[in-house]
Order: C-alpha cells, then structure tokens, then sequence
DNA sequence: AGCCGGTACCTAGCGTTACTATCTACCAGT
DNA sequence: ACTGGTAGATAGTAACGCTAGGTACCGGCT
C-alpha cells in the first residue's frame, strides 16, 4: 500500500466504517473482509479493532455480543442516533475537502484565469 | 475547525500544496493566505511550513531564496520532475479514496442489493 | 526613539491516527 | 497433535497537523 493512501486514510477510514455501520449492523472480522474486497486490499486488521474501540468509547456505536459458530463471540456493532449525526458531520467535512480538490485538480490542467487576483471570485464559507 | 477536517488533511493537505505549486511557484507565507482564502479558513501557518520544509527534504521541489520588499527574504518553491510524479502518484490515489467514498455513500440512500454476496460485483485492482 | 502591525520563516511539544507485530481464544478437519 | 480459518485485542512506532510560541525585517505612527 502506497504510504499516500495511508496518511489519507486517516480520519476517512472512520467514516467509511461508520457509513457501513449506517447500513446493517456488523463485527469487525466482517468489516475487515468486507473492506478487503471493496479494493482496500491490506487494511490491518488491528487497525479495524483499534478503531471499533474508539467509536464505541465515544458512543456513536452500539455494541451486541453474539455468539459465532466458528470461532469466539462476535461484537457486532450497531450505528446509534449520535453516531448517525457524526456520520452526517462527516460527510459534509468530506463534501467540502473533495470540492477544494476537485476545483484544483480541474484548474490545473486549465492554466489561466489565475492572475486576476483574488476577487470577484465567489467566496464559499469556510470550515 | 472540526476535528474530522484536521484528520482528513492529514496526508491531503501535501497534495494540495504540491498541486499549488504545480500551477505556479510560491512561498510559505503566500500558500498560507491563498488556502484561507480558498476556504481552508484556519489551517495554522506552521502547518506549512513544516510541510514545505518537509517536500524540500524529499526532493520534490526546487527552492530559490529572493528578497522582499516588505519583509524577510522569502523561500520560493517549484514543483520539479520528481514532484511531478509524485503528485500524479497522489492524485491516483486520491482518485481511488473518492471512487470508494461515493460508492459508498450513494449505496446509502438506497439500501439494497447487498444481500446477494460478494459474486458478480466488478473488482477493481486494490491499492 | 519607541512601539505596533504586517510580512516571512522556523521550531518544540502534543494529540490523533494507521501500521506492525504479536498474542489469545474457539472450532473443524486432517 | 497440528493446521487453518474465525474473531478479538494490544504495545510500540511513524507520520502528520496543531498549538504556541519565537526570530527577523520593514514602514508608519506617536
């Protein structure tokens, strides 16, 4: 894994799992394959227990114990109301992060217009 | 600023400053007001410095020291050949992230088809 | 002269995050 | 008894952005 991704990784990932969680309650083996499959090819497993952890001390998840027929109990965790408003939250941080880098990565290739200084140019609020 | 953007900067924020300088040459002080403007309404000055500091040292711009009219001499910055690469390199990455994040979030709205395995979906190479 | 604000750069220490590596535990098949 | 798949956890490390300062140069104001 390139080391970009990995530094781009943080504080995406925890959205990513949250937005699953959003779907249908799941454990973390699960979401790890889950992950695995969706082109995250080798997202360390550890990472993905260290994170459930964490949302689950903050509260935004709600854990169920449940046990597995091929292994140890499972802990399926379940997205709840103030882990749905941080999911909300976060995709609104993530709208404006992908708005400021398309802009760029658009005005690049298009090399002008850049030299009138900065007004008239519509000045959207900040974060 | 909310803590989710100073996460997801980590790793972006350096594409960002190399895209910046892949359209044109500049130092610290101005990326710093530019980004402001741009809507990334606090992102602390050290911040780039350190991040400035931080490409030079892995080669991936050239640096001329010019004097100022108002001020210290400024450091100059420009993307070279290397820095070039490596900014395609982050732009596929990010690319990849983006591609991820959306299916992820329209498959949201419209919560269904999942129930019927992991066979038949097109898997794209992984990162 | 003294002071302040704007310009311009730098740094030490901190908190957060993902990764590495390793460990425990349960079960099925060989 | 051993291996492999399932399932969870953790200590230590590296990288990054932020905080909170600092230095230095210059012009205008009192």
């Amino acid at each position: 894994m390139p080391k970009q991704l990995t530094e781009m990784l943080k504080g995406t990932l925890e959205g990513v799992v949250l937005a699953v969680l959003a779907g249908r309650a799941a454990y973390g083996y699960e979401i790890t394959t889950w992950l695995r499959e969706q082109g995250f090819a080798d997202i360390a497993e550890g990472t993905i227990y260290a994170l459930l952890l964490r949302i689950e001390q903050r509260g935004l998840v709600d854990v169920e114990k449940r046990p597995s027929e091929k292994g140890p109990p499972r802990k399926v965790y379940s997205l709840n109301a103030q882990g749905g408003e941080y999911l909300d939250e976060f995709w609104r941080t993530w709208a404006f992060l992908t708005e400021r880098l398309e802009r760029l990565r658009s005005g690049q290739e298009s090399e002008h217009a850049q030299q009138q200084e900065s007004q008239g140019r519509q000045q959207e609020e900040g974060i």
